[in-house]
RNA sequence: GGUCCCGUCGUCCAGUGGCCUAGGACGCCGGCCUUUCAAGCCGGAAACGCCGGUUCGAAUCCGGUCGGGACUGCCA
């Protein structure tokens, strides 16, 4: 049997990061066994879906490298692979449920069904427990599956183990409804059935779901799907993700300066390991040994801490002219405007140094922007901390003459004019660098010093330090 | 309230009866290196929710208990 797995986002808003994580995992699933991932579009919300949504998901998933070889855009077998242009298909099957006698329309009002509710609420009963097939069927209203009451129905979910849900636990519920569109259930239930969906990978929360696409599944006469339930994300605090946790949309992530392959293996971390002490790996060493059966069964909480560190870690293994064209935006972004090829020369003097300082592709920009820009004030801190202290006007004003005398302006020769220096004046490297520090970059914090001054030129340098002391006697 | 799910360091995972005085990673603390910051290296604090049972032996099996979560719609 080949696998045939999907991922049905709805394009009611950006691709979640829990959304993601459920897609990764069925994308793993599929390369693994060599099966399909399928794109499906569940757009049956025709008020909240959007074009534009749709778009983003799937420009997500591109990002993210989780490539679709069925579904929306390429195309397959069945349609467009949009719920909202299978209409007829989902109200032929609610009919023919009705006509075998295992659906019924119902006319009940929302009061009658409200007080079967209440009813069973008091006789602390599930909630559904009295909403089944009415005395008389009619030919109109909304159609519920009527559950049958024989047995329980129970499955073997691929992370959780046995589930089994008792029928009276499980209520009639709508497939199709009073204007003819149909319900989540339904049209996922059919899409799975039609484009023989061999495995089913989603969030816990549609576990509850499950018995009832258990049921329909067989009433459409097919046999139900492997289900493997993942567990859900949560925030820092404990908390379900939501926007308070900040991204949790993938497009921010990829906005922010993220890198694909950095995000692809912190997501395929949460709920999931490749070994007991491997959290750096490639996805071809994930697909090869990726197993629904592995997935943990507890919830996580995503830590955007560890995303940061696993992104630095991808950035510093990139290669560095891949690092240098990455950058180049987030630099010009942080300069202000546009840096042409010659000026780009400075940040290609330091571009390695910069390289292991980044986690975040936007702190590579905040980290030369004293190469193109001269900064208007120094940072207070450093200036307080580190220039305002006795000898440090004599210390500029004798790496001013000594610079100055320095004839081919690279590191190496900055540097051993700058030692002779500290030898002679009897100072600590750290104490005698740091007021030069914050007179070129304006910061205590800035990549090595030599290597900086080098990349800024001799004319700005000089300047720099100049202006420092004209600042300090002031 | 009801149904279902879950319970190993702060966090993410490893662990499927003895290899566990519980391992790795992030974060945190300390040190080394060092021109700052990073990176790197070394070291440290930090967990099997609780109570019973089974067993020669339990983080691992069973029961209970407590705690957390999801669902409970003619949303998905």
């Amino acid at each position: 049997m080949t696998v045939r797995v999907r991922v049905a986002p709805s394009p009611t808003g950006h691709l979640h990061v829990g959304t993601a994580r459920a897609a990764l995992f069925n994308w793993l699933y599929a390369r693994h066994h060599g099966g399909t991932f399928i794109l499906r579009i569940d757009d049956t919300d025709r008020e909240r879906s959007t074009v534009m949504f749709e778009e983003d998901i799937l420009d997500s998933l591109r990002w993210l490298g989780l490539d679709w070889g069925e579904g929306i855009g390429v195309g397959g077998p069945h349609g467009d692979y949009r719920q909202s242009s299978r209409y007829d298909r989902y109200q032929q099957a609610a009919a023919v449920l009705v006509a075998s006698g295992a659906a019924y329309y119902d006319n009940r009002s929302p009061d009658d069904l409200e007080a079967l509710r209440r009813r069973a609420e008091e006789e602390h009963l599930h909630p559904g427990h009295y909403i089944r097939r009415p005395g008389s069927v009619g030919t109109e209203g909304a159609i519920r599956l009527s559950v049958p009451q024989d047995q329980p129905v129970v499955f073997e979910d691929l992370v959780r183990g046995e589930i089994s849900f008792e029928a009276r636990d499980i209520d009639d519920f709508v497939i199709l409804r009073s204007d003819g569109t149909p319900t989540y259930h339904l049209a996922s239930t059919v899409d799975d059935v039609d484009y023989e969906i061999t495995h089913v990978a989603r969030g816990e929360d549609l576990l509850p779901s499950t018995p009832k696409h258990i049921l329909l599944t067989r009433a459409l006469g097919a046999s139900e799907p492997r289900y493997a339930h993942l567990p859900l994300l949560f925030g820092t605090d404990g908390k379900k993700l939501s926007k308070r946790h900040g991204a949790l949309s993938l497009v921010t992530y990829r906005d922010e300066g993220y890198l694909p392959d950095a995000v692809f293996n912190y997501l395929s971390l949460l709920g999931w390991s490749i070994d007991g002490d491997r959290t750096v790996f490639t996805r071809d060493e994930a697909i090869a040994v990726f197993d629904l059966i592995d997935v943990s069964r507890n919830p996580a909480v995503f830590d955007p801490d560890k995303l940061a560190w696993m992104n630095g870690e991808y950035i510093r293994a990139m290669d560095p002219s891949e690092f240098r064209s990455v950058a180049r935006p987030y630099v010009e972004s942080a300069v202000g405007h546009p840096v042409d090829d010659v000026e780009w020369a400075r940040f290609d003097a330091v571009a390695d140094l910069v390289q292991e300082r980044t986690r975040l592709l936007p702190e590579a920009g905040e980290q030369v922007v004293f190469l193109f820009e001269d900064f208007e004030d120094y940072d207070r801190a450093a200036w307080d901390k580190v220039m305002v202290k006795d000898g440090v006007l004599g210390i500029l004003t004798t790496a001013q003459e000594r610079l100055a005398s320095v004839e081919t302006w690279e590191a190496a020769d900055i540097e051993a004019a700058l030692r002779g220096m500290l030898e002679e004046m009897g100072l600590g490297a750290a104490k005698g660098l740091q007021p030069l520090r914050v007179a070129v970059t304006g910061s205590s914090v800035s990549p090595p010093l030599f290597e900086s001054m080098a990349a800024l030129g001799k004319e700005r340098t000089l300047e720099r330090v100049e202006r420092a002391q004209r600042e300090l006697a002031s």
